[in-house]
DNA sequence: GGCAATCATTTTATACTTAAAGTAATTTGG
DNA sequence: CCAAATTACTTTAAGTATAAAATGATTGCC
């Protein structure tokens, strides 16, 4: 008959709570680590954490990157980037010149000055990390990142799936 | 001597790539689904996460909290929360009303027709999470939420030792 | 060649967020 | 009891963030 299976699925809704509370730990843990970051930014430098973020990207690349690029690259929208780096421009960071290929593109680059600054920032943010990771074990950090990489994939699964 | 090992510490900078790539991954996880909740709040309810987390918190507790309770359970400064407030205040959502013992201290709760909104809203909610999460296995869940324990205790511990 | 579609970026409107300073109420130590 | 410290909240200024519409440039296709 398999009546009970059958009607269990739209009847009885499932428990998801371990999910929840996965999802909020997780959230927990982000935003704890952020915000000490972003303490320590301001006290330490007097630099924003989206600066860093931002900067952080293009000292990866010597000849710049698109807004376009750093949008993707940072997962946050387009017209947040244009103003990040309008101050980023301003204050003598970052240098921003348009394609001569294509005059729709703005490619920037950290300035000299800003690379040095920036490589000073990078330097001692490392060993904040280390110290707020200290407590895990190189296999605690290993077992975390595979987790978390199968997390990723599950999350893009699932937000492709919507947008479909 | 022990020279070697003595300056080791002072002149050879430990790598702590790992550390900094955990990160940045935790940090790529909890985006990617921040985003994606935001995106099906905003489409299936047009409600924003901060008033849908504000919310969460109310529909916990039956006789209501104050901002400050409030305030410290979202980890967000204060005057964010008087906006927000405001705002679920303003459209129905949220009662608010001054304590009789302190009349520093401000109730507020979920209003009848905000509690009904609420709980269809975490109803969905928790579906997506679930979707979200769907690749994981019960031992995943479970390993990550003893793992993101271990490092909410260590980034604790590395925030207060840094704050004392 | 020219027009439609696409693409990169900017602009706009609104909302969220923080740190720091300010206001008002309460508690505490003398 | 009263001044000082603390507490709860609000306000302010600056910055961060999104979505959606607008602008300007390039590409594809007939």
């Amino acid at each position: 008959m398999m009546l009970d299976s059958e009607t269990k699925a739209v009847e009885l809704p499932e428990d998801h709570g371990d999910e929840i509370r996965l999802w909020l730990r997780l959230l927990t843990c982000t935003t704890l680590i952020e915000g000490e970051v972003r303490s320590r930014l301001r006290e330490r430098f007097d630099v924003t954490l989206p600066r860093f973020d931002l900067m952080a990207q293009l000292d990866k690349v010597p000849d710049g990157m698109t807004l376009s690029d750093v949008s993707k690259r940072m997962m946050v929208s387009n017209g947040n980037v244009t103003g990040l780096v309008e101050r980023l421009v301003e204050s003598g960071h970052l240098d921003r010149r348009t394609s001569d290929a294509d005059r729709r593109v703005q490619v920037i680059r950290l300035t000299k000055a800003g690379r040095v600054e920036f490589r000073k920032m990078a330097a001692e943010h490392e060993l904040w990390i280390a110290d707020i990771f200290g407590d895990l074990t190189p296999k605690d950090v290993r077992e975390l990142m595979r987790l978390l990489a199968k997390t990723k994939a599950s999350a893009q699964k699932s937000a492709k799936a919507r947008t479909a």
